[in-house]
RNA sequence: GCUACUGUGGCUCAGUUGGUAGAGCAGCUGAUUCGUAAUCAGCAGGUCGCCGGUUCGAGUCCGGCCAGUAGCUCCA
């Protein structure tokens, strides 16, 4: 038979062939590296057969596929390990991950990194004594019973689950370990030459909070050692760009025990980026239409009855007074929705008034969890830019695109475009207790929200679960420094808290009507931005954006003058400017302005002062000497249009 | 909230089998008046996260709380 190649080629193979003896036979060379194959584009183990006609390509850790399966195999090394050591462990899952690999244990006593390196060093020898890897097959019910005579709960659970589907189960073995696994897996484990587990941690069976927590362990593989270190390396680097390090070594913002978890402080430089983002913010908002408002933050519990947040938002709102004592309780907002509700609600509304566009720079309030706080990312109170948006039905697919393109210049303007992806966030129909609302409505508000992101060809990945309460959430999401991703913008369809609400217009008609709203965020919440932007940039922000944009810089304490002198006319332009007074030889003072990442220093000295001119010095080195009114027309081109390095 | 780990002057870290704390940088003072990433000298600064326990004696051992890190759950 004949198999095409990746490049176009024939190769011809004796009938049941394996994408292993393919690889074969086009060399050794590739046969070693092989880790799977893809079999006419999709995913396979090299141990399935091959039809005349097919196309295929042999993976290698190369691609991506060929490092999941991997690190896929690693994480039953890890497995095999730890039953070596701990042979009463309990096996769940474990899948190989965007940077690596973990597997859930259930065991006595959840696992430290003391344990760590022990199991390191068993899966070391395991993998140096080159298991070769067999796959077989097992009907469902042979399966169950296996797996039962064997003790592994959780794995009979997923074996269960699986037989419903009436397919035939498969298992991996290597050496004394088998594992029920769908595959691809390596063909022996001797590839495996670096082995780092790097964290052990809790992690429910299932991701369910009510199951029993299991004890994780995360690890990394790599086919040579020096592989591990460029990872290890680049784990550091990033590292220091963590904004939660960064942005504190910047005075950008601070923590107080005594004010406690999730309640940032934000010191006289980073409350001036905010400051810039949210007048850059407001002022394109209200270019594009939009109505400022300023609400309370805090409201009388029967508004948030009335919106459904006391029924399914309580644990995340801070509640002043004691609802069973007190005739009167309050909440801090954690959302502004109702309370822009109001707004729309202060008169009849006619569907002349549609579209009504409201925005707020809106302080909100959420009592999270006490481990999920971190840095600038997730807080406890955050500024967002709110906005809420009632129109009619035939408005809506227009005015969401405008919602999306007020949101996608912010981000291209902060160069944040190319790092963010799209969730189209859904309700889970089996969880409904967490919803308002009735199917119906939600199948015609993510029927509607589908319709226009389908039209606006907006390449989304969907989260099931993922919905606000009230409705279906188009969210723009983006990873820091680490990985984790976070949703830095949302924009959301809801027709069942107008209902609620009693917000109506008067169609042409003269009939009664509910409008159509749009909540929606134009740059999230300027906490969270700036977290991220600090980590785009390693704080070395574009000039606009720069809280002390300009410093002079005098060659010595004779030219204080000349330097005061040359920073007025810098402020008086419009920058932030500031003169280094110190009593400091020239390179100290450039080492300790590059280091704060200002954007352009100003030395003056003997030679500048006789001339007039002044030395521009920039990040990257020195721009030369030239009159002040030179560089003034040279950065305020740059600052207005908020040019990136 | 759950699991594991961490908590010594503003920052980075030492602190030996429990015998009541050290360094560098930053800060302050003085000298130097300097040309593109660190001038020299001196001084000052800590109830070792907080509370309690064990002990003749706790930064060091134990417990509780607070805060931080990674992950889970939850979420902008």
């Amino acid at each position: 038979m004949d198999i095409k190649l990746k490049d176009g080629s024939l190769l011809t193979l004796e009938e049941n062939a394996t994408a292993a003896d393919a690889a074969k036979a086009i060399s050794m060379g590739l046969y070693r590296n092989a880790l799977c194959a893809k079999i006419n584009g999709k995913t396979a183990d090299l141990r399935d057969t091959l039809s005349d006609g097919d196309t295929l390509e042999i993976c290698t850790f190369d691609s991506e596929e060929g490092k999941q399966t991997f690190w896929h195999t690693t994480s039953h090394l890890l497995a095999q390990a730890v039953k070596h050591l701990y042979p009463q462990a309990k096996l769940a899952i474990g899948p190989a991950i965007e940077n690596g690999f973990y597997y859930d244990f259930q065991v006595e006593t959840p696992f430290t990194m003391e344990d760590l390196s022990a199991i390191e060093a068993e899966m070391k020898k395991l993998a140096k004594s080159d298991l070769a890897i067999s796959r077989l097959s097992r009907t469902p019910q042979e399966a169950v019973a296996h797996l039962e005579a064997k003790e592994e709960p959780f794995k009979v659970e997923l074996a269960k689950e699986h037989a419903d589907k009436g397919e035939n189960i498969t298992f991996y073995t290597q050496g004394d370990f088998e594992d029920l696994c769908a595959g691809p897996h390596m063909m022996s484990t001797a590839a495996i030459k670096a082995i780092k587990l790097t964290a052990c941690t809790g992690a429910y069976w299932r991701g369910d909070a009510k199951n029993p927590q299991l004890s994780r362990v995360y690890g990394v593989s790599f086919p040579k050692a020096s592989l591990l270190e460029e990872h290890l390396v680049r784990l550091e680097e990033a590292k220091k760009r963590d904004h939660n390090k960064l942005g504190r070594e910047m005075e950008l913002f601070t923590t107080s025990e005594l004010i406690g978890q999730g309640l940032p402080i934000l010191l006289p430089k980073g409350a001036r980026m905010i400051q810039l983002l949210q007048r850059f913010v407001e002022d394109e908002e209200q270019k594009r239409g939009w109505l400022l408002t300023k609400t309370p933050y805090m409201a009388k519990s029967d508004l948030y009855k009335l919106s459904g947040h006391w029924d399914h938002y309580q644990d995340g709102m801070f509640i002043l007074g004691d609802p069973e004592k007190d005739d009167e309780v309050f909440a801090l907002r954690p959302m502004t929705c109702p309370f822009q509700y109001q707004a729309y609600l202060n008169r009849a509304r006619s569907y002349r008034d549609l579209p009504l566009r409201y925005n707020e720079t809106s302080t909100l309030f959420r009592n999270e969890a006490s481990g999920e706080m971190h840095g600038l990312i997730r807080v406890r109170q955050f500024t967002i830019s709110e906005g809420h948006l009632m129109c009619t039905p035939e408005q809506l697919a227009d005015e969401f695109k405008g919602c999306l393109e007020l949101a996608i210049f912010m981000l291209k303007t902060l160069g944040l475009y190319e790092d963010v992806s799209y969730r189209f966030s859904q309700w889970d129909p089996d969880n409904r207790e967490k919803y308002i609302g009735t199917t119906e409505q939600w199948d015609e508000a993510q029927g509607v929200m589908k319709e226009i992101l389908d039209n606006l060809q907006i390449p989304y990945v969907i989260g099931v679960g993922e919905a606000a309460f009230y409705g279906p959430k188009l969210d723009i999401q983006i990873k820091n420094v680490h990985g984790k991703e976070d949703t830095l913008i949302t924009l959301q369809i809801d027709q069942m808290l107008a209902e609620k609400f009693g917000m109506e217009y008067t169609d042409a008609d003269g009939s009664k009507k509910n409008p159509y709203i749009i909540h929606r965020t134009s740059l999230g919440c300027y906490e969270r931005t700036l977290a991220l932007l600090i980590e785009k940039y390693a704080g070395a922000f574009p000039l606009w954006l720069a809280p002390v944009q300009l410093r002079v810089l005098p060659i010595s304490e004779k030219y204080m003058d000349f330097a005061k002198e040359t920073c007025s006319k810098l402020t008086d332009a419009g920058f932030r400017a500031e003169v280094d007074t110190r009593n400091e030889k020239i390179g100290f003072k450039i080492r300790e302005a590059q280091l704060q990442k200002i954007p352009y220093m100003i030395i003056v000295g003997e030679k500048e002062a006789e001339t007039g001119t002044i030395s521009v010095r920039g990040r990257k080195g020195d721009l030369g000497s030239m009159t002040v009114e030179e560089f003034l027309s040279k950065i305020l081109v740059e600052n207005a249009t908020k040019a990136r390095d």
